[in-house]
DNA sequence: CATGAATGAGATTTCATTCAT
DNA sequence: GATGAATGAAATCTCATTCAT
């Protein structure tokens, strides 16, 4: 098995090309050849590199969810205070959707293997733990400074990821900007008031 | 060609069949021999009911989503006045999501054809298009009668399918009935917190 | 078995049917089901009237090839004098082919099961038997009249139904009237300048 | 996708194979399993080499199709003189007939394609376009040289190909040696006295 | 006689995977 | 490392034929 950064490059242009592939004929409905032919490589290069397409599907699938969580923690470090953090955090789940509209779609194509593949769920489910993770220090920490009330932070977290999809996959649907940031926005508003104690109402939004 | 009453029993009878092979195998991981042998039918007989696979599968869709409605309206007819009618919607469709898993997890399969296969994206339109108006009627009714806040009732009722759909995807993800319930909870206080005028306050909760 | 005129009937409306679908979709190109929906009749009555698809498609060779020697011989019989029923005779054979291209069409379509199926072969065997015959009698007419040269009938029979034959492929190739016509005009000529004795005309023989 | 020079000697390989199987099995009663097994090798690589059936059949019809052209370009260009030129040009077309009765068969069993498919009849078109060039040259030469009468080319090689073509269909029929040679005989003679001058007579015969 | 639902064999085609070069 | 020819399993779909009604 290769362990150059070369080998790592490769994996990462096949990849590439497969999310490409994804994205352009649907999930399961290209051919490994089509991969190949979209990476500028030979049919055969792709399984040395890869045992075989389940194994290449979860590169990327892992590739896709490293990317959003690296783009929601990279908008994210640069603010601080919890109840700004926590719009930023909700907003920059939402820019991604957009931004990166390509990667959640892949991502949600995955959705259907869910329940047949152990591999596929255990690897949504670290990467909902991640994000989760993510939320809820922002609200223990919002918490802790007495600007959010004493809310489960773990459920609340999982009701924002939850709010978060939602809106994702009606955007995925139908494509539509302005209903997006309807959605967006409604959901900012509900989110922060939902968290912020009585004292410091709406005030903010 | 099927003209009799015979022939939407059968119809049914493989519907029924190719949403088991669904649930079971996964989605587009099963054959048409699989669905025969479900039903205990040949192989041949499926494509006198219906013209190819996709044929197939758009009426499993449209089955499946008919269910949903069905379902989610049985519950409300029973009820009246918008604050009760749009805490049983909300109750009503989690609720199914978790009586009928089955056919939530078979529709949210169907998200991984929605960018490439423009009928299942009508349909799934089709479907939030009449879960909406079902949603946006009891904000309206709600408004007039001064109980809820004059908010948008088209966005606010995307706002609320949203909710619904990420946390029945959290639902299928972990399978944990507390987590479901937690949510569930959530949601519905936002949601009522939403759309209740201030005075009213959240007392019903 | 049927023995009734209904179902002598009900075999040609069947057999009309399969013409009708030959020239439409092509040979071996259609189903039972195509022929049945033509006919205006159900599937599984076809198989009532005929042994199975073979022996429908004989059914329909042995029909043309009849359709065609009756359509040559109504013709031929309102003539007398060998010279001139000769020339009617080739005119009819080509008129024939014009006037019924559909039928030529559908028996053309047989010659790639000649090498295959005995009966095939057996029929135009027959077929072309009859056509000689009746040409053959014309020849030894006019060389008893003395107006034809001491050819051997038989051979030149032969050739004459050859010439017919290469014209009215040509002509169901490139479907033009024009070359049609001109093929048919030096077709008669040659073969009336190769029959008639010197005396009458073409002194080169 | 195949560039190499093995692709050009596989395909040789598969399309021999493939006339092998129509004039074993008859036109369109043959299975890729049953080319693949003439052939040697697995039933897969036949779609890596052509498109689809179609595409392999129409190879089928153009391999064969050069090879009649080829075989009687051969025999014709060691000849000179218009009359020696036209003599050898049909015994060429008819002696191709009887050493490559094969390859006659199977381009035969293609025009029950001709009215459906507009590649075989465009393939049918410009094969005779071919071979009517050939023949036009030759009598426009004699023409020239005053050997021929002032035919029209065009219209008489028409004439010479469907005499070659209803020959070889008679042949093709009974696969009498006898009756073939009588009607080349009588072919030869009947073309040579169409067109010679009545001055230059018979004398080559 | 007539229907059309049902069967099941078989055909084409696709494609992940292997492997000689 | 890289190629692409080759394999063979499996999937979809068609259709002649049968048979209960």
């Amino acid at each position: 098995m290769p362990r150059t950064d070369v080998a790592e490059e490769r994996k990462e242009q096949i990849v590439k090309a497969t999310i490409h592939c994804i994205t352009q004929h649907g999930y399961d409905n290209f051919s490994m050849q089509d991969v190949a032919r979209k990476a500028g490589i030979s049919k055969g290069i792709i399984h040395y590199y890869f045992l075989n397409k389940d194994d290449l599907m979860m590169s990327v699938l892992e590739n896709v969810s490293t990317r959003i969580e690296a783009s929601v923690l990279h908008t994210l470090e640069k603010y601080s205070g919890a109840e700004k953090r926590l719009q930023i955090f909700v907003e920059a789940c939402l820019d991604t959707v957009q931004n990166t509209k390509e990667y959640y779609q892949v991502s949600f194509d995955f959705w259907s293997q869910v329940q047949q593949k152990t591999e596929v769920r255990n690897l949504f489910l670290s990467h909902y733990e991640r994000l989760r993770k993510i939320c809820s220090d922002i609200l223990q920490e919002g918490i802790h400074e007495k600007s959010f009330q004493n809310i489960d932070v773990s459920d609340f977290s999982n009701f924002i990821l939850s709010i978060i999809d939602g809106i994702s996959l009606q955007y995925l649907l139908n494509g539509s900007q302005v209903t997006f940031e309807c959605l967006s926005n409604i959901a900012c508003r509900q989110i922060m008031e939902g968290v912020l104690s009585s004292s410091s109402g709406t005030s903010t939004l």
